[in-house]
DNA sequence: CTATTGCCCTCTTATAGCCA
DNA sequence: TGGCTATAAGAGGGCAATAG
């Protein structure tokens, strides 16, 4: 006996009928019947007595309900404690994390208050490499087409300015452009293309984490490129060219598998 | 270690039969 | 005739045994 017969047995106990039990767990008329006609010949007595207007159920079958109420019960009581003590692996590029870490964790926490999230930060093909080895459960990228194997399961549109300092006046074409160290950086490849249509010659230097990169922005003449959420009160802004002031970051996971179905679970809410 | 094969199980569609 | 269960046949996936 297995937890699937157990279901498919409740089901048509409580509703006297077959084809209402098929309805009601998305499966077809005939594969009840033969579920409920293999379950009745392991336990050796029968469940149901059939009509052309449904089924009766039968001593023996009122007593297999209590058991089953009680196991199933049980069971959906247990899945319901190891999903609120889920641990949930992420990664990240390290721009992206500082950007998005806090707000995806708050999000989780909304709806499960228990789960542990660690986070990753590395470059991306080190990160996909991780998501296909398991070893992450969704990882944040910017991307225009998503990886064989993976699936954006959501996604969207961050708007991205020129910062440079409020209280550094502007000194003209001459000037610090400070980038992640990254060569796959958006915010990095953002700033560079537009420093190259602007024709400008700027000193380029480049940081490994965000933290010298505002910084720097917010106290010298350095300029960078940042989304909306990291501008910062020392900053002031100024809108990029169309092509260039928006990019899209999905939250990827491999398809066809997260590490358990808690996980599972959490993804499925949160792509709601 | 990997690929192939065969078996078993669960599921589906199609259809037969029963009876109020 | 409509609403129900029963049966047959076949598809597809998982798994163990086996061969290379």
């Amino acid at each position: 006996m297995e937890l699937s017969d157990l279901r498919i047995f409740q089901a048509v106990a409580r509703s006297q009928s077959f084809s209402k039990a098929a309805e009601n767990l998305g499966y077809v008329q005939p594969n009840v019947t033969l579920r409920i006609k293999k379950l009745e010949n392991e336990l050796k007595i029968p469940l149901f007595r059939r009509t052309n207007r449904g089924v009766e159920t039968l001593p023996s079958a009122l007593t297999l309900l209590t058991y089953a109420d009680r196991i199933l019960s049980l069971m959906d009581e247990a899945e319901e404690k190891l999903t609120s003590q889920a641990l949930l692996s992420i990664g990240a590029t390290p721009i992206l994390s500082a950007q998005l870490f806090p707000k995806f964790t708050q999000g989780v926490h909304l709806h499960f208050p228990l789960v542990k999230i660690e986070l990753k930060t590395d470059k991306k093909s080190q990160l996909y490499l991780d998501l296909k080895q398991n070893l992450l459960d969704g990882i944040f990228v910017n991307e225009r087409t998503i990886p064989d194997g993976c699936i954006s399961i959501f996604s969207y549109t961050e708007k991205l300015f020129l910062v440079s300092a409020r209280s550094v006046p502007d000194s003209g074409d001459e000037g610090i452009a400070v980038v992640n160290k990254n060569p796959q950086c958006p915010y990095r490849n953002t700033l560079l293309r537009y420093l190259d249509n602007k024709m400008n010659t700027v000193d380029i230097i480049e940081y490994d984490t965000l933290e010298p990169i505002i910084r720097s922005v917010e106290s010298t003449n350095a300029v960078t490129v940042l989304p909306q959420s990291l501008v910062t009160s020392k900053m002031s802004k100024v809108s990029l060219p169309k092509e260039m002031n928006s990019i899209i970051i999905h939250f990827v996971v491999k398809q066809g598998s997260a590490k358990n179905k808690t996980v599972r679970k959490i993804i499925e809410t949160l792509s709601e």
